[in-house]
DNA sequence: TTGACAACATACCCGGTAGTATGTTCATCA
DNA sequence: TGATGAACATACTACCGGGTATGTTGTCAA
């Protein structure tokens, strides 16, 4: 049975208020950012938001994991591939800076949703919500410091404390969200040339031997 | 003449709000701070604030700037120092990070100062404040950049566009303002580990030569 | 000692915002 | 074709937070 418009229009204008949400989110802020904000960068209204979301902190959370499922979906080809962790982490580090730079809004967010940790989730049931997608967001976080691990012990990589390692890692993967803002003219080939820079910052942060990386 | 009560207490008073206001942008972020939060941290009430400071967007500015000023006062006994770019830019990174991690509340004001560019300041004193804030930390950033420049040049860095590699390891050196939480039973040895951490994996990110940089 | 003023505390105002209650329209289906 | 409900828009409420107006207390100078 071919969908109504109704089940066809239903997920676009949902993504569509994602979207918009994202780029407000992404622009102001959390807490600075309102409802009526973002029905107004839909061109809309309140009512059509809360018919589909809960609550602010319900719509934040629904971009938050948005932007995690773009994260694995982008990995996801990935993952059945075999070889060397140092040579694997540098095609996953890749991905997951171009999902950096062309889904920065989303990716922001969920930036700044593990910024907030549990600040701002009043009910039991946002907190739990926020729990889990924290979970996920640690989970996606071990992929590569499982990577990095198996790195170093394979002795391609060189740095004294994993954690430590992990965050300056991270760091630099995620930088383009704060600093990367689309150029007029701006080909593929431009944002190729900027997401090695970043890969090629963090392989050499991480202790990486030079020359093995690509 | 010796200071008179007022006069001892008065900038003292000014610190322990300036602290308490820049512990509270730190963990809740400038627009979900209210100023009887800020009071509140201080045990006491708004009306203390506002006789001190103009306006909320007043109080983050002069965090803001305390913030920078704590940053220049730190480099200061670096700045006569002459040698080679690299090796001085070192001891400026150390220094860099040092303040992160000492001043990070203060630190991160500055950091969201950036962020928040002149969203938020509506009135012309304030974006004027602001623009001349933003000038102050652009000249900062600016030390950095012509060393790693200077570095590039003399052979000790390496690293395909200057803008791009400034941007990154500015990311590295200020990242513990987000990560980095003090640990009971830390000592200064083991800050200044971190420390050691945080730079080697910047100046390995410009592409520093291994070795040379201790 | 007393007037003046700094350094607050208290009480209040008002605009903005999250959330709700209530229309309104239009597709779908019996 | 009329009833139903999804997908909104509109109108409203309650509250919070920035800012102000007005006390109150202690200090200092004359």
């Amino acid at each position: 049975m071919a969908l109504g418009i109704r089940e066809r229009t239903l997920d676009s204008s949902r993504a569509a208020i994602l979207e918009a949400a994202a780029r407000c989110f992404h622009e102001r802020g959390y807490a600075a950012t309102s409802i009526d904000d973002v029905a107004r960068a839909l061109q809309s209204t309140k009512g059509r938001i809360y018919h589909h979301f809960e609550s602010k902190a319900d719509l934040f959370a629904e971009v938050f994991r948005v932007g995690m499922d773009m994260n694995y979906a982008a990995l996801e080809p990935l993952r059945s591939l075999k070889g060397e962790a140092h040579q694997l982490w540098r095609r996953f580090a890749w991905v997951h800076v171009d999902q950096m730079i062309t889904t920065r809004a989303f990716q922001r967010v969920v930036w700044m949703g593990v910024e907030m940790h549990l600040v701002g989730a009043p009910t039991p049931h946002q907190r739990a919500l926020f729990e889990e997608l924290f979970e996920t967001r640690s989970r996606y976080g071990d992929i590569f410091r499982k990577l990095i691990a198996e790195g170093r012990e394979s002795g391609h990589f060189h740095f004294p404390n994993l954690s430590v390692a992990n965050q300056l890692m991270f760091m630099t993967l995620n930088s383009p969200i704060f600093w990367y803002s689309p150029r007029t003219g701006e080909t593929r080939a431009d944002i190729e040339d900027l997401i090695a820079q970043v890969v090629t910052c963090a392989w050499r942060g991480l202790g990486g031997t030079e020359g093995t990386g690509k």
